[in-house]
DNA sequence: TTGTAAGCGTTATCAA
DNA sequence: TTGATAACGCTTACAA
């Protein structure tokens, strides 16, 4: 095989390269979606004639050297910021795919697997406006790429339904699940007159909820919670979760749809591929209509 | 790399192979097992000089193409049967580390990282028998391997303790998951004596444990339930559940460094690493001792 | 159609 | 010590 790629001049090897830029990296596949993710990966690519070749690093530059190193034919690569993903781009000038990149008004030019994330939180906040909330609480962990998409999405739902700006309150949960419990408090507590939750990601959803009820807050009884991912989770914990669903096996496929496109076509051009979400309603949001 | 590599007659290439005879993508906990070790092999690789590619196959015939075909240094197996074990010994003379492999009289030929299966459900039913429980199921999809250790562990826990062998009854479940619900449907309906479950995968504990919720039976009032990994859903659902923790990221650490030593020595040596578990008390056992 | 030789990028060997 | 050259295993282009 080192020999066909060395006369051939490619390498057969796709790259899946991991860019995280936080120290969460103690085991950077731990969460479902990239375990998720990177077996859709292989499944699609599977017999395809191609092989995928992880490599994770908080450093740019240790990915480019790989990449190179390598000569892989093709790159699918998560968690890039946009600077770190400028950078990726002008070094690896073969097919490159980013998922869940967002790139502002140079996104064009950039290959993207995403998600609706505007639509499915704009969808999921108006559910929770049709379910008489009036008092709505945004849980996000930063305000960038999706996250600030789904918070935009958030916004313009509660401002298209004729409620005032002070309807939606933003809460940012610094250092992840460590903020979370803090935030909760304030609400065990009593001091919110917020009656639903919406969180950007089930994983916070969900660690809330536990944290509420083990604090005796009745979900959805006293709030209601909505979560985004439609993890595995969302249906094993009860309540279940009302959120958004996407499906991360089928943006895997997308992915490797497109790069082997890319490779195997040189007029193939870059594209920004949105892979549809949908509403899952289930058991953790009440309908506050009538009690009001 | 790919000229370093044919000069050189070896690829720095580490390959993670997976045998199943399912189709594993749509199995939750076997993903999410799979995506720590995946992601703990890679950081305890990571700047070792080599690089790990990934392929999955349920036949061993294409696994063992693909390692010859990449030549690769080593490989860490998942998933392989006795008799896949054997084929893929025979074929790949090179390092060869399997995961959670069982081997029996054979086992000192080869190199195994696996955890104390046995003591593991040792342990948990003395601690269930502890707490007065004297009927108590275990289940489990199959009775090979690992999940045969833990079986066996089980029955003598309670051979030990001094109870009849009718004390422990075997429950196997069909179909996995799907094959839980008529199974657990046996409980709802009051036909069973046993105070206890002892599942051996936290992902069938808590499937379970949801379906009884649902169907009214409380947990750990009207049963106890205990579980096997201590996967993230165990502390995630309520009541928490009580089980048996393994450390895959460990598991994944120890490998790539025995593989590595058996890559740099040629005198290392075939080795069975057997890592510990421990218990994990929570909230889904109830001791009914004075109850009694 | 079949066969032969050059070349891919690096290492390793052996002479100078 | 340095420098030229064969070898790694396969592809491809060109000649027979």
């Amino acid at each position: 095989m080192t020999a066909v790629n060395l006369a051939k001049n490619n390498s057969n090897i796709i790259g899946f390269v991991m860019n995280s830029n936080e120290n969460i990296y103690d085991n950077a596949i731990q969460d479902f979606f990239t375990g998720e993710l990177l077996g859709g990966l292989e499944k699609r690519i599977h017999g395809r004639g191609y092989y995928i070749m992880i490599y994770i690093s908080k450093h740019v530059e240790e990915v480019t050297k790989f990449v190179s190193s390598w000569n892989v034919d093709g790159l699918v690569a998560l968690g890039f910021s946009y600077e770190n993903a400028q950078v990726l781009r002008e070094v690896y000038k073969k097919p490159l795919i980013f998922i869940d990149g967002y790139f502002g008004d140079d996104g064009n030019a950039y290959t993207n697997v995403g998600i609706e994330d505007y639509r499915g939180a704009y969808e999921m906040t108006s559910h929770l406006i049709a379910n008489g909330h009036k008092r709505i609480g945004f849980f996000s962990d930063n305000y960038i790429g999706g996250d600030y998409e789904r918070y935009r999405g958030f916004v313009n739902a509660i401002r298209d339904a004729g409620l005032a700006p002070e309807a939606g309150e933003k809460f940012v949960l610094e250092n992840g699940t460590a903020g979370l419990e803090p935030c909760m408090q304030h609400f065990v507590e009593g001091h919110s007159k917020i009656s639903a939750m919406f969180f950007c990601a089930d994983y916070y959803a969900v660690t809330a909820m536990n944290y509420l009820m083990d604090h005796g807050i009745r979900i959805p009884e006293d709030v209601s919670v909505a979560g985004y991912d439609d993890a595995t989770v969302a249906s094993i914990i009860r309540p279940k979760l009302t959120t958004v669903r996407q499906n991360t096996t089928h943006k895997a496929y997308a992915a490797i749809d497109k790069l082997l496109k890319l490779i195997e076509n040189p007029d193939e051009k870059a594209e920004n591929i949105v892979m549809p979400v949908e509403l899952r309603i289930r058991d953790s949001v009440k309908n506050i209509n009538l009690v009001q």
